[in-house]
DNA sequence: TCTGGGGTCCTAGGACCC
DNA sequence: TCTGGGGTCCTAGGACCC
């Protein structure tokens, strides 16, 4: 059933970090442009026609496309690009979910009235990024935000596709299992070893054949996915949940303990940098390794109190970085990075002990609150949101003790 | 094809609580 | 003392995405 009020529409730079070389380099344009030396960031169209695929070692591009023109990656440029994108995205609709520095999902159901129908406001949108950023951007228009995301990507580069309701089956059928969103390697593997290789073959299983081979969350999604249902909202204000930073080592050579620990300052100190400017704290710490072999391992800790505290976390990255140095002495590390998670905005304070314990004598919130009040100080505050295993009320209060650091 | 850096979500087991 | 059901939180790992 069509609901003529949900339409989707899925806007996504072609090649992107290339698009704003091209742009700001005119001897770039026409050419076959590669952004990253190492591995491949982005490749511009005329490379892409030579194979060459972002996230491709950098070698293996230079020998499909010697002549290709190689350039460092200029973030600031695509930052700055981006966020004059995303103002046209909001002026178009202000119902605007990013997914990433590049894409993000426009519900325009509203505007039909006001303005037209979707494709009259996809192609509009498309001519303002060409004229007022000078960028190509490629859009899919859809019922669902999958169906809007694979059209965008069929569409590409520079194109407009709009999937009607009753087409949706003919449009999305013959494409292979991959094309699913959430569908990669391991999975199409599975499904390829179930005699699955298209979005139609999916759609004639039943749900529990594809739970057992793919998992729970997975087969359902896959299999809703592939019957045209997709309920999920274009959702806006959406938080990062997690703020990370990581460095690879290459193998060449082994790091001391204390060389591995001024690695893991240094990535501690940019993260706690950005949760401050983003005025978030966070509560659980993800030490991530290689290993000389490229597995993979993580190891986390939970404290009790969110913070942004540069020392809080150096600490606990150093408690996890000694227990763990045995380890990564005998495996070899390749790559040391660091998350922090749990994230919450920094005016926000976690008041689950002092609740849980005015819950447990049988007192009121009030007395509850007198007590975070004793604890925390007597100081202003924006907002308080309770957290925690024993209540998920949120109340207008108090302070945060911990200071802003710097 | 020997591999960058930034993320999201799901699963599963154990600890702990009522 | 043993057994049971229901639930949350934490940790670790894995798949996937751009």
């Amino acid at each position: 059933m069509f609901d003529p009020g949900w339409v989707i529409i899925h806007a996504d730079l072609d090649s992107f970090f290339a698009s704003v070389e091209q742009r700001d380099d005119p001897r770039l344009r026409g050419r076959p442009v590669i952004v990253g030396g190492g591995v491949v960031l982005a490749a511009s169209y005329e490379a892409k026609a030579y194979g060459v695929r972002s996230a491709m070692d950098g070698r293996q591009a230079g020998v499909l496309c010697p002549q290709a023109i190689v350039v460092p990656p200029r973030f600031e440029a695509y930052v700055e690009a981006s966020r004059r994108v995303f103002e046209i995205f909001r002026d178009t609709t202000p119902l605007v979910e990013g997914l990433s520095i590049d894409e993000a999902f426009l519900d325009v159901g509203g505007l039909r009235r006001l303005v037209g129908p979707a494709e009259g406001i996809a192609a509009s949108l498309r001519a303002r990024v060409r004229a007022e950023v000078g960028l190509p951007i490629s859009t899919g228009i859809a019922r669902t935000k999958f169906l809007a995301k694979v059209a965008s990507a069929v569409s590409k580069p520079d194109g407009l596709l709009f999937v009607p309701p009753h087409a949706e089956a003919d449009f999305l059928h013959p494409l292979p299992v991959e094309r699913l969103w959430g569908v990669g390697a391991v999975t199409a593997a599975k499904l390829h070893a179930d005699g699955i290789r298209t979005v139609g073959d999916l759609a004639r299983r039943q749900e529990s054949e594809l739970t057992h081979v793919a998992g729970k969350a997975a087969g359902r999604h896959l299999h809703a996915l592939a019957n045209l249902r997709d309920p999920r909202p274009v959702e806006v204000g959406r938080r990062r949940r997690s703020i990370g930073s990581q460095s690879a080592l290459g193998p060449a050579r082994r790091r001391t303990y204390d060389e591995t620990e001024a690695l893991l300052a240094a990535l501690v100190d940019r993260v706690t940098k950005r949760l401050r400017g983003g005025e978030r704290i966070g509560r659980t710490f993800t030490l991530r390794v290689r290993f000389a072999d490229y597995t993979r391992a993580t190891r986390s800790a939970t404290i009790p109190h969110s913070t942004a505290a540069t020392a809080t976390w150096l600490e606990t990255g150093r408690r996890l970085l000694r227990a763990n140095w045995p380890l990564l002495e005998e495996r070899g590390c390749t790559l040391l990075g660091i998350s922090i998670s749990g994230l919450v905005d920094n005016d926000s304070v976690q008041l689950e002990l002092p609740l849980f314990e005015a819950e447990q004598k049988g007192d009121s919130l009030d007395v509850a609150l007198d007590a975070i009040k004793e604890k925390y100080g007597g100081q202003a505050v924006k907002r308080a949101v309770l957290v925690g295993r024993h209540t998920g009320i949120e109340m207008p209060t108090l302070p945060d003790p911990s200071p802003r650091s710097g």
